[in-house]
DNA sequence: AACTTTGTCAACCGCGAGTGT
DNA sequence: GACACTCGCGGTTGACAAAGT
C-alpha cells in the first residue's frame, strides 16, 4: 500500500484536499490550457492557478510525461531500441540522461520500456550467448554492472561508474555548441568534435549480442532535439575514445588499446591527431581512473554551456 | 465463461540537490 | 547554519488489459 501523502504534495497552506490517481480529461485540459498560455513556472503556483486540486509535483509529472506537445507517441522504433540499449550500457539507469538523447521520449517511458521489454530481451540474449560461449558463473548479470571476460581481456565493470562523469552529456553539449555555430547541420562536422564514449562489453565474442555495437555509427549529431543518429564514423571492437573540439587536446584522455591504433591510421589522420596525443596501453591494465578529468574540465571551460558534465 | 497470470504504463513515493529567507 | 520550499530523479506500486489455462 502507498503511504500517506508526500509532504511536498501536502501543502500546509492549503486546506483543499488534493486529488491523486489518474488524471481526468478535464484536468488535462485545464493544465494544458494553463501551460500553453502561461508557460512553465513554479509548479505549486501552476497547480493552484490552473484550478487543479493537484499538487505541483503531480502537475509537473503529468505535463512532462503526457501533455507536453513535443512528446512522441507510439511504440519505440528499432533504432530507438538500439539506442536505448546502447545508452543504457553506458549510462545505466540514468533515465533522464537517456531520455535527453531520445527526443520526444520521457524518462518514465524509457524506464518502463526497459523494465518491461528490453531488460528481459537483453538478459535472454546475454544468457544465450554466455552459455554458448563461456563457461561462466550461473549468474547472468547485466553487462553494465559486471566484468565480462573473454579472450583474456577483462573490461572494467561499469564504465560510467568508474568514470563518474557524464561523457554523453558532455558530448551533447559540445556538439550542440559546435552545431550552433556551424552553417549546416547535415554536413560532416569537423572530425575533431567527434566524441565517442562507448564500449563493447563483449570485446571478443558474442557478435550477435544486442550490446555488440561493433561497427555501429556514432550516435551523435547536433545534440538534443536533432536526433542522435549522425553518421560520424565507425569504430572497431572495444574502442573507447574521446576527441573534443578543435582546440582541445585528446591527450587529456587516454584511449583504450584499439582506439586509433595503427589500423585506424586513416581515422587518426582524419582527426588530425598526433601520436603523442594518444596514449595506448594494454587493456589488461585499463583503469578508468586514469582519465585526466581535471585537464578535461579545464579544457571544457571555454564552453560554458558544456556544464552538464555530472561529477558525482 | 471464469479465473489466473503476465505485461504495460501512469502515477506515486522518497530522496537529494539547489535556492531563498 | 537552520529551515522551508521547489525541483528533478530513479525506484516502486497498482490499475488495467491481454493472454493463458
Amino acid at each position: 500500500m502507498r503511504k500517506p501523502e508526500d509532504k511536498a504534495c501536502n501543502n500546509n497552506n492549503s486546506k483543499v484536499k488534493l486529488r491523486k490517481g489518474l488524471w481526468s480529461p478535464e484536468e488535462d485540459e485545464k493544465l494544458m490550457k494553463y501551460m500553453l498560455s502561461n508557460g512553465q513556472g513554479c509548479w505549486t503556483d501552476i497547480a493552484r492557478n490552473a484550478g487543479l486540486q493537484r499538487c505541483g509535483k503531480s502537475c509537473r509529472l503529468r505535463w512532462i510525461n503526457y501533455l507536453r506537445p513535443d512528446l512522441k507517441r507510439g511504440a519505440f522504433c528499432p533504432q530507438e531500441e538500439e539506442l536505448i540499449i546502447h545508452l543504457h550500457s553506458i549510462l545505466s539507469n540514468r533515465w533522464s540522461q537517456i531520455a535527453a538523447r531520445l527526443p520526444g521520449r520521457t524518462d518514465n517511458e524509457i524506464k518502463n520500456f526497459w523494465n518491461s521489454t528490453l531488460k528481459k530481451r537483453t538478459k535472454t540474449a546475454t544468457t544465450n550467448s554466455t552459455s554458448s560461449s563461456l563457461n561462466n558463473s550461473d549468474s547472468t548479470p547485466e553487462p553494465t554492472r559486471d566484468h565480462v571476460t573473454g579472450g583474456g581481456t577483462m573490461f572494467p565493470a561499469t564504465l560510467h561508474e568508474n568514470l563518474d562523469i557524464d561523457i554523453m552529456a558532455a558530448t551533447s553539449s559540445l556538439c550542440r555548441d559546435s552545431s550552433s555555430s556551424s552553417s549546416s547541420s547535415t554536413s560532416m562536422p569537423h572530425p575533431s568534435m567527434l566524441t565517442v564514449a562507448r564500449f563493447d562489453p563483449f570485446p571478443h565474442h558474442q557478435h550477435n549480442n544486442p550490446y555488440d555495437m561493433s561497427g555501429a555509427h556514432f550516435p551523435f549529431h547536433g545534440g538534443i532535439g536533432e536526433g542522435l543518429y549522425g553518421n560520424y564514423g565507425i569504430l572497431e571492437h572495444g574502442e573507447l575514445g574521446l576527441c573534443i573540439e578543435d582546440n582541445m587536446n585528446i591527450g587529456n584522455m587516454r584511449s583504450y588499446d584499439s582506439c586509433f591504433n595503427n589500423t585506424d591510421e586513416n581515422q587518426r589522420d582524419m582527426f588530425g591527431l598526433e601520436d603523442n596525443d594518444i596514449h595506448h596501453w594494454n587493456g589488461d591494465n585499463l583503469r578508468m581512473g586514469e582519465w585526466d578529468f581535471e585537464g578535461l574540465m579545464g579544457n571544457l571551460s571555454p564552453f560554458p554551456n558544456s556544464l552538464d558534465f555530472q561529477l558525482q
